[in-house]
DNA sequence: CAGTATCCTCACGGATACTG
DNA sequence: CAGTATCCGTGAGGATACTG
């Protein structure tokens, strides 16, 4: 989806490739945002769209059929009327956030070094 | 940078920016393939524009001018002629490779279930 | 060698409208 | 409700040329 699937400078192997995708799909706001959300418990697609916030139908759309793609997202559809659609996380996708969290914690834990970094930075680039 | 700094929809407290930027910056391909490739030793600027391959002068540029604002990278300057700049990891770099790593750990773990979802995603949605 | 400057493309994603 | 279809603007990023 956000990955260059094709063809890299050949250097990369396959392996690179699988660990591309996951770094893209990470790095991707509203694939977190919603792989967090469906965290605690499953959700329909327009409880979804009201917990994210700020995510367009396309979007929310485009982003699930990519979660459920790559298995970490089941979509399940009830044939009532009118009709309802429930996405819930797989063991998979509950795995990923693991890795994920730990992510977060390091960005918390190190957000002012970061910020510090940022000021320094930018005043030092100020008087160019 | 790479991240919505502005106005989101408000329910975004700023630990979500600082965890949102680091996911950005974690989900960003070049920045990932420098942390790694800086990982073992100190790289002068066309080093690293081989051993990463593939990227162009410009993004090579920019990604490092990040990692220097992110306080990740330290970019030294050799007053010789010809010039000689060289990157260098900080502290703060290396510990990001360990969450980075996990992440790189678990995409590797999970490779086959992934591969399997994908496959069975695409033959269910080609008999349309 | 280590950049900066410029141009140009195209695909990501928002807004809107329509449908089973 | 849960989408699909379409249009469209923006900006990320490659290619190229120039410079201290």
């Amino acid at each position: 989806m956000d990955v260059t699937e094709a063809d890299l400078p050949a250097h990369d192997s396959s392996d690179c490739k699988a660990v591309n995708a996951v770094l893209g799909r990470v790095g991707d706001k509203w694939s977190v945002l919603i792989i967090s959300r469906l965290g605690d418990r499953t959700l329909r697609f327009n409880e979804l769209k009201r917990e994210v916030g700020g995510i367009s139908q396309r979007m929310l759309t485009l982003t699930l059929r990519g979660l459920e793609r790559d298995g970490l997202v089941t979509r399940t559809v009830f044939a009532t009327v009118p009709p309802r659609v429930e996405y819930e996380l797989t063991a998979l996708g509950h795995s990923l956030r693991e890795p994920v969290d730990a992510l977060a914690r390091w960005a918390l834990e190190h957000q002012p070094e970061i910020a510090a970094a940022n000021r320094l930075y930018d005043q030092r680039s100020q008087r160019s």
